[in-house]
RNA sequence: UCCUCGGUAGCUCAGCCGGUAGAGCAGGUGGCUGUUAACCACCUUGUCGGCGGUUCGAAUCCGUCCCGGGGAGCCA
């Protein structure tokens, strides 16, 4: 066999009621346990959380030189027939005719042990974490949530649209860009200017697809982007990536409301896939990672988000009695400390909070006609805190003209998007949806670095 | 980037009123058992994060840098 794959994966094979069945698995030890006449492997494939146990007896003929001394990280091919199991923790094992090692872990030298570790310990080890069970869950929880959120784009008709990774807009207020240039900056010729450019003007790594999006909505529709995004700032914390993927639908012919309903239908959408698709993954987050996660999402998937405007959530703050850090005032952005009493304590459930002042929002956001606040929309959740930043987007040439120079940004730059509302302009409307902080609400990760599967922070990109 | 706590064996941590290190787990060897965080006995392991300073002497005190945790800012 090759290269071609064509063994049975795990979790399929643990589906299989029928016993006396051949087949043969590939995989890696998790452990070894000797007893009088034969070993207990549990070898692991990754398709699911669950080991399959290999019954290794000693009539096997490479049972002293091989299966003895195998330990956890080794690769085996397994050829067996499988049974059911007599003992409890597993309904069938697989009783080996043939083990094959494939790959040596040396037991001294193999970081992971069959215990557990801590996850800063693991992120050390980024190339060899997924082969943990938390690790593991959470990548194969991370495919199936990009999947549903696909399907549940593809489903309403929405079109994916891929947005430039390089950029030469910055989508202002999402934070500082990485550049990407071929100009050598020590050259040595006294030369450095644009010229040397390579797309002749300064160039980015993307902050945000939106602007481009927009584009396609007011060509398409509805339509989505679903890419990487990056942000160079020295940011530290726990929620945070300097290369993290993110969700951005957009929709011509839509304003806020129908922005907040899409936001809210695709979250629970994908907590349902999840929970659905992922069971045992789930089981395990809700057993070990975090206590009542579950209920946690039910509880998010079974009621209405909570909807409240900024100016209400002031008055809320101002009048429940609680000191906080910082002072609440109207006109100030609300600070983590804010967010956080009025969706862990006030409403425990997803919160949208819409109508924030003007001047705290980037300008491409509709001014309301009250005209000191925007059509905008954050959705908090709690733990995790902002998973959704959107807003309907302003349509009207000449009050986008005045914001962009209000914001200190030169119309001239943005002439392709001010064409957008020259030509056939319409009530639009997105939203960015942070897919790791997705993940990380779903699985109960506290670290939003543990739900990538190569974290990308300030100092940090080892591989 | 700021505040705060931490960095000691492969991992998790104790030792920190200065006198050059210890536990549990992992690993090794042997035994036992349809085992499943297996069990029992014995054994090994250290630039005490880096650099500099104080001191007869520093894991321990001071400075600085790097890295990590928690919180904040930026946001998704």
């Amino acid at each position: 066999m090759t290269g071609e794959n064509m063994h049975p994966r795990i979790n399929s094979v643990l589906q299989r009621q029928t016993a006396g069945e051949k087949v043969e698995v590939a995989g890696w030890v998790r452990t070894r346990r000797d007893t009088g006449g034969f070993s207990f492997l549990e070898v692991n494939d990754g398709s699911c959380l669950a080991n399959l146990q290999i019954i290794a007896d000693k009539t096997l003929e490479n049972y002293e030189q091989d299966v003895k001394r195998l330990t956890t990280g080794c690769s085996v091919r397994v050829e067996g027939t499988l049974q059911k199991s007599p003992a409890k923790g597993q309904a069938v094992e697989l009783l080996a005719s043939r083990i094959e090692v494939v790959g040596w872990a040396d037991p001294e030298q193999y970081p992971l042990q069959k215990k557990r570790h801590s996850f800063e310990f693991l992120r050390e080890i980024t190339h060899l974490r997924p082969r943990t069970n938390a690790l593991g869950a959470v990548a194969r929880v991370r495919s199936r949530l990009s999947f549903a959120v696909h399907s549940f784009f593809q489903q309403k008709g929405f079109i994916q649209v891929h947005t430039p990774i390089i950029t030469t807009s910055d989508c202002e207020g999402a934070g500082e860009m990485f550049q990407v240039t071929t100009a050598r900056p020590h050259a040595g010729t006294g030369k450095g200017g644009l010229e040397e450019e390579f797309f002749g003007r300064r160039a980015g790594l993307t902050v945000s697809g939106q602007l481009q999006a927009e584009v396609y909505a007011l060509a398409l529709g509805n339509v989505y982007t679903f890419g990487p995004t990056f942000r160079a700032e020295n940011s530290n914390t726990s929620r945070h990536l300097a290369e993290f993927w993110m969700i951005e639908p957009e929709m011509a012919f839509c304003d806020l409301h129908g922005n907040m309903r899409i936001a809210e239908e695709m979250l629970k959408y994908c907590l349902r896939d999840v929970m659905l698709n992922c069971p045992e993954d789930m089981d395990l987050f809700d057993r070990f990672i975090e206590k009542g996660l579950l209920a946690k999402l039910r509880n998010v998937t079974d009621l209405d988000f909570a909807h409240i405007t900024y100016s209400e959530a002031v008055e809320t703050l101002l009048s429940c009695g609680k000191t906080f850090e910082f002072a609440v005032q109207w006109g100030i952005d609300l600070q983590s400390e804010h967010e956080r009493y009025l969706s862990e304590e006030v409403y425990k459930r997803p919160l949208i909070v819409t109508d924030y002042p003007a001047a705290i929002k980037p300008f491409y956001m509709r001014v309301n006609d009250d005209g000191r606040t925007v059509a905008a929309m954050d959705i908090l959740v709690p733990g995790v805190g902002e998973i959704v930043g959107g807003s309907q987007r302003e349509e009207r040439y000449d009050v986008l003209e005045s914001r962009m120079r209000a914001a200190g940004i030169d119309p001239a730059e943005y002439g392709w998007y001010l064409d957008l509302r020259r030509y056939g302009s319409a009530p639009h409307a997105g939203f960015g949806l942070g897919f790791e902080r997705l993940v990380q609400f779903v699985t109960g990760m506290a670290n939003i670095r543990e739900v990538i599967p190569f974290p990308r922070t300030p100092g940090f990109a080892p591989c």
